[in-house]
DNA sequence: TACATTTGTATCGTGAACGATATAAATATC
DNA sequence: GATATTTATATCGTTCACGATACAAATGTA
């Protein structure tokens, strides 16, 4: 019987188990969005830039092509964005938002923070300041994302 | 532009990169043992404590048992484990580490805390015994694990 | 210009997660 | 003791995440 591999020792579980519940804490406010975490995550880089490569997408998120293209795909079967090719660079396709996906930022604007803070509220910290933890999170990333 | 509704301002995109990352920094060394993360999560749970019903284990990891079924279906093909109906309670399946099972905790002692603290050793602060981190994941785990 | 390499995106296959539903065994209620 | 309810596990369908591979467009090189 190892220490090292007690669970109960593993910040990599932790992590992992608190990234599920806190994507599970959303869900209920995403469902009435008709959206999913990913795809929540998609919109907000838009939001912040309309009409970007696939590519630049996925490297914001940390996610390889391959998961975005699908992703991608059926947001835009929802209605929510546009592909279309680019006409100086014919490999890259470019992702715009559609009104709808437009729209969506107000109504998530209402429901997400006040929801999570809600759920939160027996916490004793809230996620939105809190300093430190985002502080850690980013060493662990930086250092992992090679 | 909201600000509550930037990526950068998101402990939630945090956690769910970190989550991802670090999961990615175990694949290469539990690629020579022959298993996935949530197999070695399970591994973990039974070198703890062997022969467990699917429900304690499933209640250990926060998973749902819609999730651990097919992964301990998938871990008995390889040969890691078995599943038996308990004589007792007709509806409990017990699982109980196979010798192959038992000793890949030896052999994951061996390649695990090594790989991950040369992983890590660009990171300021070695994953094992951060205790700050794991208070703060802990307080989001158990007040979202309703 | 011809050919090789790189870049951007997509496709395919596998293994999670999880909601919804199904089924059998155990337990409770009448 | 018959029926309803609960409990333990499994099955099904959808969406991610990701390794491996494919392919076309762009770029580099002979």
């Amino acid at each position: 019987m190892h220490a090292e591999l007690q669970l109960d020792n593993q910040i990599c579980f932790r992590l992992y188990s608190a990234a599920r519940l806190v994507t599970q804490a959303y869900t209920p406010m995403l469902k009435t969005l008709g959206i999913t975490y990913p795809q929540y995550l998609v919109l907000m880089v838009l939001w912040e830039k309309d009409s970007q490569p696939v590519n630049d997408i996925a490297q914001r998120l940390m996610l390889e092509t391959n998961t975005v293209t699908p992703l991608l795909q059926r947001m835009e079967k929802l209605g929510l964005l546009s592909r279309k090719k680019c006409e100086r660079d014919k490999r890259q396709h470019i992702v715009r938002l559609t009104a709808r996906g437009k729209q969506l930022e107000e109504k998530a604007f209402k429901l997400i923070p006040a929801g999570m803070g809600e759920q939160l509220a027996a916490c004793h910290f809230k996620l939105q300041d809190h300093q430190l933890l985002a502080q850690e999170l980013d060493s662990i990333i930086s250092t992992l994302k090679k």
